[in-house]
DNA sequence: CTGTCTTAATTGAATGTTCATTCGGGAGCA
DNA sequence: TGCTCCCGAATGAACATTCAATTAAGACAG
């Protein structure tokens, strides 16, 4: 499982590459063939069909994230230290793999994810129990630790989307700047102070 | 432009609701016709080609995504009080539209996006306004217009979807609160509190 | 009001292309 | 001999788009 025959992998790079530039559709299996150096049939070796590609490469894709997220959690770091690592973890992430970033958003707003949605996402649940460690100890807001994942998450994807757009600068104290609103918008901390 | 003929209004909102059920890709111009109930020639009458349908149905929404966001505006209610009518209002947007919120999550990630990224957006600057207001008036921390548009935007968007997974009962209570958050973040009194 | 002419709207079968998938076979290896 | 990996031409289905033909809608003269 770890170690992908390399065929395998790079049919998966191949198609997570070309899914960015040509979308989801506009990448034919032919185009996915040559830019992965193999034959259109060899993919059906490895891979069932077209659809079953576009799952594997989901799944592959999640599997690499939660690498991400777990390397940036160090144990003897304050919740607040984790909290922020995590954001950026997820920052880098997408900003340096745009191509992943893309896909991932294409995936989840296509009819796939609904056939997806049944499987229980291991991601989901780390950051449930991230969140949700927050809220016991005291440190965040008592909402619905989904909800406190997802405003998370999702303002790390938006502030990707910004970079990506490259439009703006972003310098590194922007960044800081962006997490500790979101920080301070979360921690009970400032719930307090301001009710 | 207001009084769009029937028949052209009836094939754009057959594009949107099918193409959240089948993909942007997995919706032929043949099952567009037949939801529309017009034949297949007569799409090409009023649209040039699938990608210009395309394209036309996105301008299309986000005009009426503008209209959304202005009404929402009283101009003699207080910054924050227009903050949070202007989340509610694409909260709500969103959540009573699920069908746009696939649709523009779809186009914006896919290549359709690039070439539409050149024609200065009327929504973007709106927002951009806003939140330029803000910050001038000592309401706002200061940071780039378009980031706190796009972390605003995002906030609602993210909720939006938590509500369309269905798994979670979202109460007036739990929307209040997520407002909060995203204000308690982003405004200037937070900032200077905690620092 | 009626008939004639003009233009716009509409149709749906036919066209040609693109593409996912198949399959018969070849190469290397045990 | 059997097994895995791999090839790429061939197949057939799906689909965007076209177009010749049909109908509806005005416009205007008598």
């Amino acid at each position: 499982m770890e170690n992908l025959a390399e065929k395998k992998k790079a049919i998966l790079e191949s198609t997570l590459a070309l899914v960015k530039v040509n979308g989801f559709h506009g990448t034919p299996m032919s185009m996915v063939a040559k830019k992965a150096g193999v034959a259109a049939g060899t993919i059906y070796h490895y891979f069932e069909s077209k659809d079953s590609l576009i799952f594997e490469l989901y799944s592959y894709l999640k599997q690499q994230a939660i690498q991400v997220v777990r390397e940036s959690q160090k144990p003897d770091a304050t919740y607040q230290e984790r909290f922020f690592a995590l954001w950026f973890a997820f920052y880098t992430y997408y900003t340096s793999n745009p191509s992943v970033l893309c896909f991932f958003e294409q995936f989840v707003n296509s009819p796939y994810a609904e056939k997806a949605k049944s499987i229980p996402s291991e991601l989901d649940e780390l950051l449930h129990a991230f969140f949700e460690e927050g809220i016991n100890s005291g440190q965040l807001r008592p909402v619905a630790p989904q909800i406190l994942s997802m405003l998370a998450h999702g303002n790390a994807i938006s502030l990707a989307k910004v970079y990506g757009i490259g439009k703006l600068n972003l310098a590194t104290a922007d960044l800081e700047l962006v997490v500790q609103i979101l920080w301070d918008g979360m921690s009970q901390k400032t719930s307090e102070i301001n009710s």
